[in-house]
Formats: structure tokens, sequence, C-alpha cells
DNA sequence: CACAAAAGCGCAAACGTTTGCACAAGGGTA
DNA sequence: TACCCTTGTGCAAACGTTTGCGCTTTTGTG
């Protein structure tokens, strides 16, 4: 910046004034003249003059007016719709509630702690936003600890401390799409899952398996094949080894849609046909799930509305300090029927 | 947060030495003693002090260490995978830096600049990303006139006034593109694009025209449909009258991804067999174009390193201030070669 | 031994705000 | 007229840092 940014005390000094009278004028405080505001707003508006938010913050814990949202890189070159989704809803709901964000990207291998650290108490955020939670999750016990406002997207698995997340109803959605593919003939099932301890992971695989357990129906099988988060080589030799054993599945439920997706393209090496010999469900309704051939069956839970919903209880949260306001929401995802589904073949 | 953050106080007096040295022991001031330097340290570190950011930034014209990105909602609900790519490589290339990253998305139809006016001056950031360009850009202007550090996505036309952008080189890429068709005997052509003046949308255009006057075949011809940016269903319709023209385009080249999706599907509609019928191309290369049917052709530009690249640049000109450092980075796209495009039917 | 330079540290001002308190007018009541 | 409220404004401290300057103490030089 060449030409230095206006204080609150050129404006004064221009009305002839103190800068408490500046000050106190735009902050609507009732013991300024009406006579004396207007003569205040007008000459900010002249000179364009806007408060230093630093210098607001730094007087008598006043909040700083932003919160952080701390996301770690997939390390892994392409991303999916996902993540622009869940950063512009979360973006456009605290634009709602006139909260500013602050991103940190982690590098993928470092730890989120400091990140978050760097954010509380270097820069004094108001609050945290945290990305999908794993099953045990030190960044949320760190936080409840400092008794620091924070809302996480997923919960985590042991809910002895509660806190304020937001969530979608995997569980349901798992039973559902089960229960759909079940009424369609369907009794020898796979399940596509990752290794790492998600939450969303525990979830989805438990309501898989209690709908199971429902229908008492002893043929029902399921298989789980467990594959890594991003080689697709070595996803594609997980679901291969899957799809080739003697009794191979015909329904297969997949824990997100990237790996369903992965399902679709090595059903096709294998010349099986989808949802012939092959049906398949996701789960998150990315945008290339609409555009796969065949366009996938999965669960939309509208990633961006849910982003925005959890700004607001993170702001809620902040404007009542000291409270320990928990707020907690489960958004029930819609199956959305597509062609990757279809009857037991005979 | 409950318990009230460590000031340098707080270590100073544990000490007893004074705020003065505790601060320069932890900037590394050459006049503190090593001794007095280690009991420094290793007390901040018990006490878990980090010093506050906002008050280092308020004294004397200090940088306040972060730059912002001002994103606008395209005011549509889905996202594609640009976005979060985008926003992944920003944060990991500024990380690199040591920046931190100030995000606002600016609801549609609101005003960007004074979103940009709250970052530059109400929240002092060193600098600023501006995404995508249109082929005028006030923001460009008045940052100009600032003499505020930024880097555009996207480049404007007219490019009287020199700055620090990045962009992919949509020029030669249509040309690349159209050349292939050609010799795949195709000579009637169309474009699909959109309204908006965006400066890709003139670069791409120009690219494909000048290869079209090189061939000097007066038998080429170019059909240019335009869409709506995102009301689909009016984007459908006017593909749709374009692929049903009396003499419709063998070819299509689309300005990005999203609208050759579309082609795709009306074509489909209409029973139009892709490539044999059609051939399409599309720009960007998101993750729905791999899992399309079939698989589209398309340029990869990497959007998450060009983000990358673009925060270096940006943290160069930040580090050399008063010096104007001008930077410009022009990505070539590659070709990729899927299954949506071949010979023209005979 | 005297004296200068260097080394190590503290004082206090400054950054741009907000806010408790004091103060000066002005108007009403007794 | 003397008093007390209002009403409107200014003074100065405070927030958590950094940094110019000055003050000791130590070390080196002649």
């Amino acid at each position: 910046m060449t030409t230095t940014p206006k204080t609150i005390k050129d404006v004064a000094k221009k009305l002839g004034i103190s800068a408490a009278t500046v000050s106190r004028a735009l902050a609507g405080n009732p013991r300024i003249s009406e006579d004396t505001r207007d003569r205040v707003v007008k000459m900010a508006q002249e000179v364009g003059y806007v408060p230093n938010r630093a210098a607001q913050s730094l007087v008598g814990g006043r909040s700083s007016g932003f919160v952080g949202l701390v996301l770690t890189d997939p390390g892994y070159g392409r991303e999916d719709s996902y993540l622009g989704e869940f950063v512009a809803g979360l973006g456009l709901g605290l634009a709602e509630n006139g909260i500013d964000l602050f991103l940190s990207m982690v590098p993928s291998g470092q730890s989120e702690l400091s990140v978050i650290r760097n954010i509380v108490t270097a820069r004094r955020a108001d609050g945290l936003i945290l990305g999908r939670t794993s099953e045990v999750d030190p960044r949320v016990d760190y936080l409840l600890d400092a008794g620091f406002p924070f809302v996480t997207h997923g919960r985590i698995a042991d809910g002895s401390r509660p806190y304020t997340w937001i969530d979608t109803d995997g569980t349901t959605a798992f039973a559902e799409a089960f229960n759909l593919l079940y009424s369609f003939g369907h009794r020898r099932f796979a399940l596509v899952t990752i290794a790492e301890p998600m939450t969303f992971r525990l979830h989805r695989t438990e309501g898989l398996q209690s709908a199971i357990q429902q229908t008492r129906d002893p043929s029902v099988s399921l298989d789980i094949a467990t594959s890594p988060r991003y080689d697709s080589d070595a996803r594609h030799a997980a679901i291969r080894d899957m799809l080739t054993k003697p009794n191979r599945p015909t329904a297969v439920l997949a824990l997100f849609d990237g790996l369903a997706l992965s399902v679709l393209e090595v059903a096709r090496d294998l010349g099986l046909s989808v949802p012939d010999d092959l049906s398949v469900i996701g789960f998150d309704n990315i945008t290339s799930a609409a555009h796969a051939r065949p366009a996938l069956t999965t669960f939309d839970s509208d990633t961006k509305e849910g982003a925005r919903i959890s700004a607001g209880m993170l702001a809620r949260q902040i404007a009542a300090p000291g409270e320990r306001m928990i707020e907690t929401h489960l958004i029930t995802p819609k199956l959305v029927l597509r062609g990757s589904h279809g009857p037991a073949a005979s």
C-alpha cells in the first residue's frame, strides 16, 4: 500500500473533535448527539476511513470477527467436488452472520494441531470449523479442554463429551441402500471401504450390518473389501480381487462415490454389466456420479447447505460465550435413484 | 477461551526480566546473550506463549502475515471439482511460504469490491488473490491504483497496465483442438460458449477462430451457441437447437467441461452417437470428464498446481515491497485424449 | 590505571482502537 | 440563586507487541 490507511485520528482532526467521540459516534453510542454523529459518519465516508480490526480486537478481549477452518491436504492431485462445495457453503453461511473465514491448509503428513494452535492463539480466532473427523480425534479434546467454540463435520464415535457437530446420517442411509437391494433380490453383498478410522466409515458400516442382521436371513453374505483411500492402482486391485472371487457379490455398497466410481470402472474392465450383473450404490452424490455411465445411484446430502448450516451453529455458539451451548444436527441424506442398481441376476 | 492467553509479560515476569528482552530474544536479536535467549525460549515453551499476531501487525506498519482470497458464489448449488482444487492448491502454496489465508465468499449478486475493501483496509491483508477475471475488471484497477500486491487467475484482455497474473493458454489449446478435429476430417464446427465476458472466453474463442483462418479452407464453418452459465435447462435448450439445425455440426468445442458434458447429454437424448456422429472436446479436465461415457477428451492444466505457483508469485511480490515486481505465468494445458472425439462421419 | 568501546538489558513511546471516568454546559427544581 | 440532573464531549489508560534510545556493566586498548 503506497498510501497509508486513514485512522480514526484523521477523521477526528478534520472535525476538530476527539478520537473518542468519533469511535462512539461510529459505534452508535446513544450519548453522542444526532448532529455530531451525522458529521462523523459523513466525514468518515469522505476520507474513506474504515476501522482497523486488528486494533479493535486488541482492546479489552473483543472478538476478532473471524473463525478458522483447517483442512488437511489429501496429498492427492485431484479433488472431487466435495471440498469446493464445503468451502463455498461455509463461506456463504459465515458471510450471512458477518463472520470472516481464516483458512489453513495443512500439508499432508503434518500435524493439524500446530496449525490449530496458530489460529486459536496467535490469530485469536473466535471459533473453529473442523473437517471430517476421525474416530479418535485429539483436536476435539484439545478444543474442549481449552473451552474454545468449534463445530465439527462428522461426530466422533466416542460421545463421552458433548460438543457441537453436524453430520449426515450414514447409518440409516446404508440400511436403506441395503434394504433396497435386498428387495431387488440381492443376497451376496460387498462393502468397499477404506482403512482410515473415519467416523463416517464407522456409522455407515454399522448401518449396513445391522440392516443385514434384521433380515435374519442366513443366505445374506457380506464381503468387505478395504482399499487405500487415494492410491487408485491399489484401489482397483482390491476391487478386482473382490469381483473375481468364486462367489462374487451381486451388489456392492461403496463408502463414498469415489470408491463407487472405481467399482464401475473395474466392472467394465472385467466385462461385467452394471446393473445387470452387478448393482452398485455410492454415497455423497459428487458431480461425477451423475455423469458416470451408468449414472450412479447414490445418496445426496447437500454438502453446501450443510456447511451453511454449520456456520450458523458456530455463530450462535460464539454469540453466547460461557454458555457452553451445544447444538447437533443430523442430515438425512436423500437416495437418488439412477442407473447403477437393479434386480439381482436370476 | 476460558483461560486467557499468555502474553509476553507473563514470560517476562516469570524470568524477572523486561518484556522488551523477551521480544528481542524471541526475534533472534543479536544484542541478547545466548544464555538469556535460551532461558526465554524455554520459558515461552513452558507457559505456552505464542505472540499475538494482531498486536504484532499493529506496531509500525508490519505485515499481517496473511493474504485474502475473494470468491464469488455462482449462486448455483453444485460445484465441480475446480473450486476445491483451486483452494487446496492455494492453501498449500501459501503454507510453503508461511502465509495464511483469509477467505471471503461473496454472495451472488453482491459486489466484490466492498469485500475487497474489508480485507485490504479493515483486515490489513498483505496481498490478494483474485479468481477468474472478467474482460473489464474494476478490481484490478482499484488494486493497481492502491499499489496493493495481488495476483489474478486469468489475465484481463486489456493489457494496458502490467500486473501479476497466472493463466492457462486457452488460445493455443483451442487451436490444437481444432487442428486435431480438422485432421480427422471435420469441417462443420460449433463452439458452445457463455454470455459472460470472462477473459478465458475471449482467448479460447480467438484461438479457435485464428486456427480456422489459417486453414484458408472455405469449407470450414463455425456455429456459435451461447448458453447461460448455470441454468441447465436453458443450456440444454441452446445445445439442442444447435444440434438439430439442418446442417448440424460434426465437431463441437466446449468452452469448459461443464458445457461439454451437457453436449454429451443432449446428444444422447437425440440419439446421436459420440464420437461416431459427433466429436466433442472440453476444457479443464474436471473429475467428471474422466467418468463420463464416452470419457471426455479435454485439456488438463493442473488447477491445483497452478494455484500453488500463483501463491509463490504473490509471496515474492509481498517480500519485495515498492519494487512493483511483475511476474506472469502462462500454463500450457495438456490435451488428454479420451473417447469423445473421432473421425468425421463420411 | 584511565578511558573508550562493546555487550546486555530496561524504559517508554508507539501502533489504532475502545471505554471508564471526569468535566463543562445547559436546563430544571426548590 | 444555589443545587442537582442531564447531555455531550474529552482525557487517558489499556490491549500486546516492537523498537529507539539510554543506562549499566563488562571487556579491551593504550
